[in-house]
DNA sequence: CTGTTAGCGCGTTCAG
DNA sequence: CTGAACGCGCTAACAG
């Protein structure tokens, strides 16, 4: 079916041995029949049976990344990144997708591991630690995005309290003082993270904060949509609303809409991590970007780091940060309290409808 | 590092053969050593090595999922669906993204071949027809969403003639007798197909062809912006668009946003492929639904059989066709051509500033 | 029904 | 520098 070594071999009249040291390239063959031997395999067509390779040699060339799902914006560039980096290097991406679900998660690392996969990249449920840690001996992992709290693993993380800060501080500057916030829930470090940044950003402009305005709910868009009502029947609703969980955003959206609330006229809308199409929605949705990319690929380097240092790796830092960013676009804007101070009453249909663009037409 | 066959024989006191045996299943050992070699195969935490089997067996449990990116949701969705569906069977997913590229689909697919994946559905560029009918000769392979005309492959389509035909017979059948159509390349299978279909349900109405509003183009959301902007300042400008390029969408959403045209009132819009926003998305985007995930999962029941089969499948049916479904929802509305006829000019931004809500809230 | 033997394709000793 | 031999873990012939 396949030209194997031993044809190769055979072809060149040198053993198998000799044959596989001149193409592995491990210097150990004269100059002339690594050249002899490079060309009469690639005249053969010859190509390395990475399965044989690695049952000698123990390794796959396959790489795992475990993610929640491909529905989320992080997710899809990341599994995007990683496959790109780690094809440029040879090796091949396994995508898991583990639904956030424990059990699905702990069935997925054993087959993996039964593939004896070079690496891992794994966004943690937080409820297999030890499953985890135990793995770690055999194969390098880092985690991303979130952290498993049980174990002491090389982790890649957003830096979320930074986001949520600076996203938070963002609507302060622009005058706004009663700020509602979506955020996840408070039993991953994401959720606890933002609300710590929102908080933080709060206190330091000596914004009293007013629980009513927070809301945090799973990762589902319903909970966007439910919060946001809740938030907008508030006696006194809020000026801005921080959508700090990425899929609460579409439900969000969807009451915005249904109420005819215009953004961001009478609210200022903030979300967290970008979407491709928040930049061609209309207004443009101002964002904090997370920097999926850029976790994506230094999960990458610092998996690469470990699979190179095999094993011996216990040493150095074990937690990255990837710095957000506040990316201003169009449904943010200034707060004039006392202006609008003159409807108490939430923003009506009318008052809704009468705003005409949210921003002149640029064509 | 981890327990072998060996290991298991051992303990139990029988031959590694003996234990292979038993732990496959092969009925060919008594009841008894069979259950005792599963008992203490499960005590010592036996988990049998994919790639030793590989080697001998010549499979890898590896099935390889060929498509252009991420962004796009039909892509997406199916990404989900062929990985849930393959682990349910023990298979592990390759994912691999070519970009619609023919160079990274050729370098993809040697690769995929070298790690012996045991089939592999792939979303064709069209231009490495070759090269996967060669591979078909040893791996099972089914096409998905796209034909590569060059092969004689398992192919699994959208009814994109039908689809089409669907979507534009709706808006006809709503009073639309302009219809400006976005649409994909011609020389890809879709492109053409879905031309076909809008032309045919015109065709079947009388209402005459008019190049001017059909505008074929690259799968990028710039392409929609262009394209509705040459639509809308047509001297006669359409009183509905179809956007059959899924990756235009964006494109057109903006361009309509920034006009301040309201959809539906000034504009009736039509897209192809569902989003999971476009339901979240006010008014609500109506759609013809391609099917995504029974494709995914016909595709997914072809390999299937065709892995059984193993060999001796040149027979039976080559094309399979999954039927698109019209989703109604609320971007479309009745077109009355009598009482929209005042207005000559394209929708002035006023006209479109005073038409408050799309639809009464429903909260 | 079971044990023995022989590879799958490759890397890696160990002698030349 | 090169060839011969061995084994990775497992399955599949062949005997018993």
């Amino acid at each position: 079916m396949s030209v194997t070594l031993k044809d190769v071999a055979q072809a060149a009249r040198v053993s198998v041995s000799t044959a596989s040291r001149a193409l592995t390239g491990t210097g150990l063959t004269s100059e002339r029949t690594q050249q002899r031997l490079t060309r009469i395999a690639r005249e053969l067509g010859y190509r390395p049976n990475p399965i044989a390779r690695g049952l000698k040699t123990g390794q796959s060339r396959l790489v795992a990344l475990l993610v929640h799902n491909l529905t989320n914006a992080s997710f899809q560039v990341m599994a995007e990144v990683v496959q790109a980096r780690l094809k440029a290097l040879g090796y091949q991406m396994l995508l898991c997708i583990g639904g956030d679900d424990a059990q699905q998660e702990s069935d997925t690392l054993t087959t993996l591991v039964d593939h004896r996969i070079d690496g891992l990249i794994v966004v943690p449920t937080g409820k297999n630690g030890a499953q985890l840690e135990t793995l770690a001996k055999d194969v390098p992992i880092v985690c991303l995005v979130r952290r498993d709290d049980a174990t002491d693993l090389e982790t890649v993380l957003a830096d979320d309290p930074q986001g949520a800060y600076l996203g938070t501080r963002h609507l302060i500057e622009l005058g706004h003082k009663r700020i509602g916030l979506i955020v996840g829930r408070r039993d991953t470090t994401s959720g606890r993270e933002r609300l710590s940044g929102y908080i933080r950003a709060l206190r330091e402009s000596d914004i009293p904060v007013d629980d009513t305005l927070i809301h945090a709910g799973h990762f589902v868009p319903e909970t966007g949509a439910t919060c946001c009502r809740a938030l907008l029947d508030l006696p006194r609703p809020p000026s801005a609303i921080f959508v700090a969980n990425h899929e609460a955003t579409l439900g969000v959206l969807r009451v915005t809409a249904e109420r005819n609330i215009a953004i961001p006229n009478d609210l200022s809308l903030l979300c967290y991590e970008d979407m491709p199409w928040f930049e061609w929605h209309r207004p443009a949705i101002s964002i904090v970007d997370n920097g999926a990319r850029d976790l994506a690929n230094l999960a990458v380097d610092r998996l690469l780091h470990r699979m190179d240092a095999k094993g011996n790796g216990n040493d150095g830092v074990r937690e990255y940060r990837v710095g957000a960013r506040l990316v201003q676009r169009d449904s943010c804007r200034r707060f004039d309290a006392a202006k609008s101070a003159k409807s108490k009453s939430p923003p009506s249909k009318s008052s809704a409808a009468k705003s005409p663009a949210t921003k002149p037409a640029k064509v």
